[in-house]
DNA sequence: GCCAACGTTGGC
DNA sequence: GCCAACGTTGGC
């Protein structure tokens, strides 16, 4: 099993709306390489729901993915501001997966928090300059935020 | 609201 | 294929 973070503004989609809805499609990612990593991954893996964008941005909450990824029917949709005309059924260009809620943390440990945290000083969210919405995280980083969030179960 | 960082586009 | 211009992201 792999672990990822996925990034949302608040305003967008929060992780209420996810507890809400119990899961959702991930659509409009339109950045090459995290489409790469939505089309790795894997139906249990897991995720943190990162807040950007927010006062204060950080960790909210965990997620997990609950389906195969799959062509993303929005950037068919000419209607959709996901829409992307090169992207067809036929050869798709943009994919997702779904999630589904799991937990929110008992406190969101605000980005200036994990730029302490040596362990996490090598995540991909915590670099300068950063604008990857979908990124890998390690085992390591995953226990020292689920640790540092109080979470109920590592 | 500002602006640094980064990805994409398009002229050549 | 280079790279300047442009648009977007996202922290602050």
């Amino acid at each position: 099993m792999a672990y990822w973070l996925l990034k949302s503004e608040p305003e967008t989609f929060s992780l209420d709306d996810l507890e809400r809805l119990g899961k959702t499609p991930w659509d409009g990612v339109r950045n090459y390489q995290a489409r790469n990593y939505l089309r790795a991954m894997k139906p249990g893996d897991q995720a943190l729901f990162y807040y950007s964008n927010a006062e204060p941005s950080g960790v909210a909450g965990r997620c997990r993915v609950c389906s195969k990824p799959y062509p993303d029917p929005t950037a068919f949709d000419p209607e959709s501001k996901y829409y992307d005309p090169k992207s067809s059924p036929e050869n798709p260009t943009w994919f997702l997966v779904d999630v589904e809620f799991v937990e929110r943390f008992p406190r969101l440990i605000p980005l200036a928090e994990l730029k302490e945290q040596k362990a996490l000083k090598d995540m991909v969210v915590t670099r300068k300059g950063n604008r990857l919405s979908v990124s890998p995280v390690t085992l390591k980083e995953w226990r020292a935020i689920l640790k540092l969030a109080g979470a109920e179960r590592v």
